[in-house]
DNA sequence: CTACCTGCAAACTCTTTGCAAGCAG
DNA sequence: CTGCTTGCAAAGAGTTTGCAGGTAG
């Protein structure tokens, strides 16, 4: 299957990766979507309308794109991984997440990113210093009851 | 193998759980290492004094040991789940991580509370009013190069 | 054309579960 | 004693790998 040059095809060729209609689709599927997929849902959403599509090609295509920096991986301790695509790339924001740990359900926030800024432009440089460490980036959240669990 | 009351006895017992030496025994290995272990960490360092330990038994105490607010599951994306003591029952003073994505190293600091304290204290009450979200605990940390790597 | 990419199936690793025997209380 | 706990083995779940055929450039 054939495509002349996807939406991503250039991200791609440029660090000398091969533009092909499975990478297209697995990027434009966590692009469609606001949910955190993990390789099985991704696969299951294209199987449906692209039905070769092996498991195996899902999980080899998302190291590549996180290894490109146009994915994130994200882990929520409910065995097994979750993707979302960087927000350098996405419509998305700066954001961080609050787990349920009853429901296990994911909220996305991007309250509030004035304080976190301040907060890490205090201690970034401080800590990369004390402890001879290059900060590529950073994680925060917070675990808790979301409002279905707590009543 | 019997024993009469471990130093962590009453902790379990005082949740309902059973004061076994089995127990005892785990989390006095997380007691003794500032690594962060996985289960099969755990499992071979007991080993090697008590052999006809299970890995299994490793997993199930663990989980208790979680439930009960003893330990943390950490998740250092390679692969498996780390433990380590809660700092409310541990000589360990709050702490996050550096992680280095190239060798894996962790790296425990505890710098810069204040600043953290601050932080969290300016946001994390908006946040639960906003997404109607009672927040239990929350995690930080920065992902990057140690020294080693770098150079 | 040629090297990279893919689907399929099998292999692997970490984790969980079933069960009979063993212990704590 | 009674029911929780354990070790062992087997099963489960997610992820990775080998390989032959397919395709981008």
């Amino acid at each position: 299957m054939r495509r002349e040059c996807g939406k991503w095809g250039h991200r791609l060729r440029n660090h000398g990766f091969r533009s092909t209609f499975t990478r297209e689709i697995i990027l434009e599927t966590l692009e469609a979507t606001s949910e955190h997929l993990s390789p099985e849902d991704i696969y299951k959403k294209i199987k449906t309308y692209y039905s070769t599509i092996g498991l195996a090609t899902v999980y080899r295509t998302l190291e590549i794109l996180i290894e490109l920096g146009l994915v994130n991986k994200l882990d929520f301790d409910d065995g097994r991984k979750r993707y979302e695509l960087a927000e350098n790339v996405s419509s998305k924001t700066h954001h961080h997440h609050l787990i349920c740990i009853s429901c296990r359900k994911i909220i996305d926030y991007s309250d509030f990113l004035n304080d976190e800024i301040e907060f890490l432009n205090k201690i970034e440089k401080k800590l990369e210093m004390k402890h001879n460490f290059k900060i590529q980036d950073h994680f925060i959240g917070f675990t808790g009851l979301c409002s279905v669990c707590l009543s």
